[in-house]
DNA sequence: AGTCAAACCTGGGCGC
DNA sequence: TGCGCCCAGGTTTGAC
């Protein structure tokens, strides 16, 4: 389950490996991940051509590479890019791999087949639709108070579905937004209408602290994610209340809770945050 | 408009 | 042991 910490981490990891490398070879072994161009097409125009930066947008990786080209990759949900020896045999799900000069493979795999990859020029960028959709960049500089409170006002019906919209902020996803909410104290099923001035520069607080956590962490590893190197996530030791049905909470002691909202399995402290 | 469910998939955990 | 069922969740799409 790759949100923007894991993202940001798959990024920074294949940047220190893969850039200025050139692609000698791209062998594509399931179809279902390309969205754009046609697969045929898709691996003819990356052949040759070389990794130049990386760039990452909420949970989208955007590759940089020779020729103006623009690759655009989201992992959804067990999507996992690794950097390793062309030796290594090909894991199970394996179903992208480009071969870069010099003995190393960049290698795409995914249990669930649910990643997309869209190859484009430069300029198609700017109007493509998935990235145009996508709300503010929690990490970056420009993620004021002022602007949360502007894009955030009036959103959503609840707190859990106002951080889970990606038009709102980009690159929180179920484990972050549980996180998000228990370190501000509020019940993911407080609704967003009556949230004052203060409520949500608390909240954007939390949103911005616990991310970037994540990103200290190297991501959470709950289930499959593995970085660009094929590490684990460090963050899932810290996590307060995602996954911890039944346990105690390690603040007030009481037993954590979950239920469903925003059509999401939902985890809480029924006394750190107390129902609206 | 905004909210929700279904669809895309596979693996793991559960009950029987 | 094994079968069937349900659940996991990011995004898009279509229905209400």
């Amino acid at each position: 389950m790759p949100e923007l910490p894991e993202v940001e981490t798959v990024r920074r990891t294949l940047l220190a490996n893969i850039i200025d490398k050139k692609i000698s070879k791209v062998s594509l072994y399931y179809q279902g991940n390309i969205r754009s161009p046609k697969p045929d097409l898709f691996c003819e125009l990356l052949k040759n051509k070389i990794f130049r930066d990386i760039q990452r947008r909420g949970k989208f990786l955007i590759f940089y590479l020779s020729s103006g080209l623009v690759l655009i990759v989201h992992l959804r949900m067990t999507g996992q890019l690794v950097y390793l020896d062309s030796r290594k045999s090909l894991e199970k799900h394996t179903h992208l791999v480009f071969s870069l000069q010099g003995g190393m493979d960049l290698r795409y795999l995914d249990i669930r087949k649910f990643g997309t990859f869209d190859l484009l020029k430069e300029e198609e960028l700017e109007s493509f639709k998935s990235l145009q959709q996508l709300g503010l960049e929690p990490l970056s500089s420009s993620f004021s108070s002022q602007k949360f409170k502007e894009k955030a006002r009036g959103r959503g019906k609840n707190l859990k579905a106002l951080l889970l919209d990606q038009s709102t902020v980009a690159g929180i996803g179920n484990i972050y937004a549980d996180e998000i909410l228990f370190k501000v104290g509020f019940h993911p099923e407080m609704s967003t209408k009556n949230l004052t001035e203060l409520n949500l520069e608390q909240l954007h607080r939390s949103i911005v602290d616990v991310l970037k956590l994540g990103v200290r962490y190297r991501g959470t590893t709950f289930r499959n994610y593995v970085d660009g190197e094929g590490k684990y996530g460090q963050f899932q030791d810290l996590l307060n209340v995602y996954g911890r049905k039944g346990e105690p909470c390690f603040r007030c002691g009481a037993e954590i809770r979950k239920t469903r909202v925003a059509g999401r399995g939902t985890y809480y402290c029924p006394q750190c945050q107390p129902n609206p």
